[in-house]
DNA sequence: ATGGTTGCAAAATGTTTGCAATGGC
DNA sequence: GCCATTGCAAACATTTTGCAACCAT
């Protein structure tokens, strides 16, 4: 079992919660592809494979996904949220303005400055965000 | 004259725009305060101030003073857009998650580097967002 | 049987838009 | 007068919620 799903379903049953079909579905589809994904587009991929799974049941499925940390909230736009799988290298995006394009980038660097910032201020960091916006080489 | 009333003025003046007495409250307003504010918490202090600007007008003014550069998007939370005043030095937020305490930071080597990634990827950047989550000093 | 879970449809939320009236330049 | 701008209400899009039916333990 992927280590997503031990996480998953050891956080259910601490707070008495289930691991239904939906959830295993929902969880399956967010891991079996790139690291970003919506709320709407999931439901669409998962309708693709012939399972039926209601719009609500997603939105209900996804805080559970965040609270155990197999996900995170990533960006906010185009109007919705956009998620992103967790337990990867720290990365932050470059979101292009105008086609809506999103590379992501690391950097080791950045990374150890970020932590020498924590420890400076005695912060225990659980996450991150790094967003830069403009305009991408096509769209310049 | 404040210099973020000049730059708006001739950012209108540039597209044929006028600068009207709603343009100006909302400004005024946004200048007059801290460097968050919230849509709707600027329509309830204009309000406030016995001012009348209907929403939709916030919220058409909002994006002239992004394009214009005196404002930008900060947050997308509590189901809302967090919007701050630009100008000040590039700086990032470490927010801890229990007490809700944002500490600012700064730091030049970081600036250097995202200037460096952009480079790498031939992107045009316009704004940045630098978030650590976690718990602080005080509530670790 | 209990109590968590689902799908559906309705509601709620923040934001945007159409339109007629208004008002700068 | 021209045309940008406003307020209002309706429209929108995403996300949330109420509820009855369902299902696992």
């Amino acid at each position: 079992m992927r280590k997503e799903a031990a996480k998953f379903k050891s956080y259910l049953k601490s707070k008495g919660l289930r691991f239904t079909p939906e959830r295993q579905v929902v969880l399956e589809e967010i891991l079996s592809s790139g690291d970003h994904f919506e709320a709407e587009d999931l439901l669409i991929r998962i309708r693709k494979k012939g399972k039926r799974i209601s719009k609500a049941t997603i939105y209900r499925i996804l805080p559970l996904l965040i609270q155990c940390g197999v996900i995170r909230k990533a960006i906010y736009s185009e109007k919705h949220m956009h998620y992103e799988r967790l337990g990867r290298k720290q990365h932050g995006h470059i979101l292009c303005k105008n086609c809506g394009d999103i590379i992501e980038f690391s950097d080791k660097k950045i990374q150890k400055l970020l932590d020498d910032i924590c420890r400076k201020y005695y912060f225990d960091a659980e996450d991150q965000k790094l967003e830069i916006t403009g305009l991408c080489k096509k769209c310049r």
